[in-house]
DNA sequence: AACCTGACTTCGG
DNA sequence: TCCGAAGCCAGGT
């Protein structure tokens, strides 16, 4: 179905779904480190599914453990808003190691997780 | 089936 | 650098 990128022995597997591959590769995200929507659409197959991630996301995050925290967008900020997630997921980030900057955003040269 | 909506992204002015 | 529009895809109504 997908053409996927070879990544962790996870993104090549055709037969799961890309809904399935998303979270496999959210796992992978390790503490401390950032990927971002589109990011993580690419390599589970599908670039322009980046919308499709966030409602991963919006689906099972508790259920399947999976670090939603550690998912921002491309503009190096968090998408949810002020009293809806947004201080609860900044809050996580913080925790882990990361470091805010003005109009608090992340630095991708030093947050963004790079698996290569 | 048509239409709306969203934790998105990219591009042009 | 900063919006706005357009593109995108899937699930909900």
């Amino acid at each position: 179905m997908y053409k996927t990128i070879q990544l962790f022995g996870i993104a090549e597997n055709t037969n799961t779904s890309f809904h399935q591959r998303v979270k496999d590769i959210i796992k992978r995200i390790p503490q401390g480190k950032v990927a971002t929507y589109g990011l993580i659409a690419t390599y589970a197959g599908n670039p322009r599914a980046a919308r499709q991630v966030a409602w991963v996301l919006h689906s099972s995050p508790r259920k399947d453990k999976l670090p939603w925290h550690r998912v921002i967008n491309s503009k190096r900020s968090i998408s949810l808003k002020p009293n809806c997630g947004y201080e609860i997921q900044k809050q996580l980030l913080e925790k882990e190691g990361v470091k805010f900057g003005k109009h608090d955003n992340i630095d991708f040269d030093r947050y963004l997780w790079c698996p290569y």
